[in-house]
DNA sequence: ACAACCTAACTGGTCTGACCACTTGACCAC
DNA sequence: GTGGTCAAGTGGTCAGACCAGTTAGGTTGT
């Protein structure tokens, strides 16, 4: 049983593949913003879906900021630079299955930034309230056999220190970066798994309660994978 | 004519008021993470609209990380701490019409956190092409007449700002940090019209591309108002 | 020619009722 | 216990209809 490695079984509905569909066609460029989608009767007729999902679609493009709907008039498209929500992250990240190198480099810068002052927040806020938590996740950690394991470890690691921040608006950001990420864990688990090393004493600057070394030690451990990340964009870039 | 002071009249729809009520009971705590929802069909009935308005304010609620939907079990309510997305950032600092102090404090230490690397990444990448453009913005600015104008061109500025830094995670960000703060534009732009006056040197160190200088002048921008709001909320929480 | 009006043909908004696919839990046989 | 079976309830999808708002083009009056 133990190396037969399952995972659940991905479960697409009709209304998840037309909403795949419109919202790729918009972060790719397809189609403009300001152009008019077709009616969504011609939208069911083409796709081969009724009405109803069509709009069902429609719906979660409109809350993502991606389209704007006006009774009587048509459905057209928005800028998404300008109106669209950080979770619309995800889509950006791998528009057409490949890595966007542009939105990637941005996420990095990101997150090198805020993290350090996550972790400087949740030594001054949760500090030795953190230290049972956060030494089993480390433990786990460690002892996790392959990188993409580590990975989702460290990600743990995170959402802990997030939580010990005390700030609904970066737990908010973490969530929605980490849905965009998590598509990639995979891909990148060899190269952060040099991040593990520097976990333990971020960990005890944290519990410590000493907000100054915690930020650099945040700071310590996300530098060199984000440099390595980011020079391998721009030598991929040309 | 030009005292009327006009506005686009608000259409809501009957999917908007279902998903507004659903929202609101979960982000107020009215139903705790883990409940089931009414079923589709009672929630129809219960609300008095058809089963396809319901199903499209559910599939909004999905998409936001508020609700969990799976076929053939109940539709259930996640913990939005750890699912939602930044966007939901607007219900929760408003919701019950009433201001959160919690989400307020959190989302103004993250303006200050964010706000001068926005303005360091602007005056690296953009530097003197948004000469012409923040001009125009500050001449607006300084010429409006009431503070909720001002405010309004200043939401410009910094737009005009994060365009600059030429990232679109922060991009993103500030869309929806900017969507949960218009609400309360024109309740806080008393407060805020004290950061008129620094905003022609964060424009110029911007301009003359000093990431330093403009990186200090966005936090002497930031920093009075952020505290005075912070002193506020802590005297409101006693 | 021009302006105002008006109508027809779109658009999205909502409803109804039906059927399918899936999950759950209870019951039953082994 | 274990596994099979089945009924009830859930979400998923569909078809067709009608309401409500927008738009464009034609009509009318001047």
């Amino acid at each position: 049983m133990s190396g037969m490695d399952l995972r659940t079984v991905s479960r697409r509905s009709v209304c998840d593949e037309v909403y795949d569909q419109l919202a790729g066609n918009i972060v790719r460029g397809e189609v403009a913003a300001g152009d008019s989608l077709l009616s969504e009767r011609r939208l069911a007729e083409v796709l081969g879906v009724s009405r109803p999902i069509v709009r069902e679609a429609l719906q979660r493009l409109a809350i993502a900021g991606l389209v704007e709907v006006r009774q009587g008039g048509s459905t057209t498209v928005r800028d998404y630079r300008r109106h669209a929500g950080l979770p619309v992250l995800a889509q950006l990240l791998l528009p057409a299955g490949s890595l966007d190198l542009g939105v990637a480099r941005s996420l990095l810068e990101a997150r090198l930034h805020i993290g350090p002052e996550v972790a400087s927040l949740a030594a001054s806020r949760a500090g030795a309230a953190l230290e049972r938590p956060l030494t089993e996740v480390l433990s786990q950690w460690d002892g996790a056999a392959d990188p993409v394991r580590q990975q989702w470890h460290a990600l743990e690691f995170w959402d802990l220190l997030v939580d010990g921040c005390g700030s609904i608006v970066y737990r908010l950001m973490y969530n929605s970066m980490r849905a965009a990420y998590e598509p990639l864990l995979a891909a990148l688990a060899p190269t952060m798994q040099g991040e593990t090393v520097s976990a333990r004493p971020l960990a005890a600057a944290v519990v410590a309660g000493n907000a100054t070394a915690a930020r650099s030690a945040a700071h310590d451990l996300l530098a060199p994978t984000t440099h390595v990340l980011l020079e391998a964009i721009s030598a991929l870039e040309g």
